[in-house]
DNA sequence: TATGAATGAGGATTCATTCAT
DNA sequence: CATGAATGAATCCTCATTCAT
């Protein structure tokens, strides 16, 4: 994932990490204001206040910034993900859990449009997001199989298929909501709704 | 017809529409099987059988030919997403709705990438789209409010936002499935989660 | 000069010559609409009400038409620059003379500024305003010589650079004034300046 | 320094200037060479010995070059303008002016001959003409008011329009004698018939 | 004749990446 | 490390002219 050993890669002085820290940061607002395509190299020098070939001193293309950028991003929404499993009520639980990806979401929603942009053509980055995916639907999958097993659940659903299908719903809502931005107050309206249908779908005790 | 300071547009000759047509279709292969940005107008002449310039004579530009290949298809979709409103229930509706939204998705799956593809950076295509969904959406919304009016639905139901998260759910689950691929067997199991999902959120009789 | 025996030249029936003309004068319009280089054949056609392909029924190119257009405008130029020679004084004849070419570049101010503008680039073309300035330019050293013969002008007089010189004059004045357009009244104050100066400047008796 | 969205514009080191030099001295030959319309950027760079790209590093465009051209050629005919006003009798000052207008204008002939021609179509260049030959329309207006306050000149003639029409004169003459090239011998011949005119025109004593 | 479609060479500009200093 | 210049392949669109009907 990280530019590890190209040439060029991480940088040996405490000057050299500045400067690549500079770029990175730079990086992302300009593809957050422009989109991935439009981002010229020199619009993330310029913003970043360095010389034109200092960005190839830290990273080997455009697209590897862009693959750092993300990783970040990532990693920023998986950690605040991490919703504590225990006590409440599964139902509550649900709901924390939107609100936290939605809270995510808000904070990032500008580079997860332009996640969304060169996912949709770059094959490489699918990948990454998939298993991102993967491993999150997964998480939720055996939540549901948990609450089956207790009886919270009905044994008919799939959890796999349901996972996918809830996951789907947040993140599409929250797309359409926060990056192609239908009206972005009322958004309680539809955080209340999603959890609400959550709850409902998978017959949780609200 | 030649280059004057207007679109060329329509043909008026047997054989001039004849070659708009064989442009039209090469262009939705060519951008099904490259992505929008990797498609050049060459590609398109040459997959038509037709001199380069001869695009020019019926298309002010790849945009241009790109708008009615995806009005073509949000017609395809639209017209077969008529399903007949009376007659069986609820349940059975918003089943068969789904179902018939899954096989115009399946049909049109390459293009319907593409679509999400150039939403990503065009903000013209990106409004037509959103009057296609925000059309789409009335029309669920309208029928959840009358189930509400006959009793089928509970009235805490946000009509409008729980329209919009449910065919956010069918719309990217669709999307995932068949366009990012995920296994695409086992298709009924997703189906049937999504219409399980869909009644039960709904709190529908099945 | 007219194209004469090129494939397609003169029309053979009467309604060729009615299209022909036709051709003709939309393109001295939009000559002078669009200048040379931005008139396209197209837009001639269109504005003659002809289809494209007619065109090349009467004209093998744009040059073609153009060079037509401009051989009608120098026999206007020219028809009209015919003073009688006899009869009031040297000084007046002058005078008539140079309103006389003023009346015929106002009325074609326009096909002058694009005549202009192709004798820029176009060696056959400024090889045929050569002829026509020679004519001219000859016929004035004529009347300087004259005029020198009859003790008018002094023999110091150069006939032949005088009358270039006054020429040029004439010439760039009007067309800097018509064309370019440097505040298009007080025409008189400009006309009168060049019957002056040309007046004063051979010595004629005022 | 690379394409951002603004123009390249000026080199910060040396050897940047170096480069620059050379396109703007080979756009020059180019031009007179070739004419503006028929001159490709390919043409500017291989006379160079530039890459192609590095045109668009000093330049933003075709346009872009052949101002700056069009700028020095301007410094360089007004540096010599300057016959010093004192001294001397009007009849010998005209001349002298004369003489370093021609001087100038042949050093520049080929050149001046282009700008001719983009006159005729670009307006923005139209603009830049109007300026310097209006300047310079001015002073010769100026010194034949002073002329007129000082008894030297008859208070019938009007500066303004005199000096508009006598430069008109002298320019294109010089226009037709050098840039046409009607026999470029006999150059004393007309030089000396554009001083007995203008002095004469005005009336100065020789 | 009239019509309008077909042709395809041509050219300006962009921009990621590589080099020289 | 930093800097900024150098490179050149790649691509869209134009438009005079030729053809087929």
């Amino acid at each position: 994932m990280r530019s590890g050993d190209e040439p060029g890669g991480q940088p040996l002085t405490e000057r050299g990490a500045r400067t690549r820290e500079r770029l990175l940061l730079a990086a992302r607002e300009v593809f957050e204001e422009r989109g991935f395509p439009e981002t010229r190299v020199a619009h993330i020098t310029r913003h970043a206040g360095v010389a034109y070939g200092s960005f190839y001193t830290y990273f080997p293309s455009k697209e590897a910034v862009f693959l750092e950028v993300a990783d970040r991003l990532f990693a920023d929404m998986t950690d605040h993900d991490l919703v504590p499993s225990t006590g409440s009520s599964p139902a509550a639980r649900v709901r924390r859990a939107n609100r936290a990806y939605y809270e995510g979401y808000r904070r990032n929603a500008r580079m997860m449009a332009i996640i969304e942009q060169v996912a949709t053509f770059n094959v490489e980055f699918q990948e990454l997001r998939r298993k991102h995916r993967a491993a999150s639907v997964g998480r939720s999958a055996k939540a549901i199989a948990r609450w089956q097993r207790e009886g919270l659940v009905s044994a008919d659903v799939d959890p796999e298929m349901t996972a996918r299908a809830l996951a789907a719903m947040v993140d599409h809502s929250l797309y359409l909501w926060l990056v192609q931005g239908d009206d972005p107050q009322g958004t309680e309206r539809l955080l209340d709704t999603l959890d609400a249908l959550t709850v409902r779908a998978l017959g949780l005790p609200s």
